[in-house]
DNA sequence: AATACCGCTATCTTTTAGGATACTTACTGC
DNA sequence: GCAGTAAGTATCCTAAAAGATAGCGGTATT
């Protein structure tokens, strides 16, 4: 059972890994929990991501329920990107990211 | 400044993504921090990782300074990988990461 | 001497992520 | 009706990650 426990934690860690992994997803999400963007905002914010590359992440992390996109209804085209509540919910796992990242570079370089 | 120290963050957050990230590292290390282990018995514990891949991301935490690995002086041929202390303080982090991956199942599947 | 396990390394192939670039549709303002 | 901006799509290409498979040097086991 101990170890049916420890296989079921390291499905949970790729899960994780898998959503706020790769070159962009976490980047994205750390920009959108600053505040709801719009597509090129968002483009402009992570400097040189593709169109291509955000317009995947950005469904992927839909699909995930992280995100939501919500076009609005009158006016010029303008879609808004936000986290939704569940999305929300990464904000202090990131913000514990960034320390421990910011203590790693200090290990590795010191 | 606020934008500034956005992207601090934001470099900080692909740094970690980079060292956690990743199909196999993430695992490696959680597998880790439940105690030391041997190379087999990493591999056995990660289930399908091949032992070309196991090597290089065992190499790569070491450069790191996350994990460290020491052959056991006598006997038969037996290697030691150990989380460095550097490698423990991501405890806490993986920690979260597990908590956060099963409520994030939930979520999608609910 | 034969088998088997440990800790790998080597080679080769497939898969995937992501970049470059151009184009499209829809609306706004002039 | 023309340029400009927003929000993407489509197509093609490359590099890197990871899988499959085989083998090797050592030890210990029988």
């Amino acid at each position: 059972m101990r170890n049916k426990q420890k296989q079921i934690q390291l499905r949970d860690v790729q899960d994780v890994l898998d959503i706020i992994g790769g070159r962009w997803r976490g980047a994205v999400l750390a920009s959108l929990c600053d505040k709801e963007k719009r597509f090129n905002e968002l483009k402009r914010d992570l400097g040189n991501i593709t169109p291509r590359t955000l317009t995947k992440e950005l469904k992927y992390l839909e699909m995930n329920k992280l995100v939501s996109r919500e076009v609005e209804a009158s006016g010029g085209a303008s879609v808004l990107y936000s986290l939704t509540t569940h999305g929300k919910s990464l904000n202090p796992l990131i913000g514990q990211i960034v320390a421990w990242g910011q203590k790693h570079r200090k290990v590795v370089l010191g």
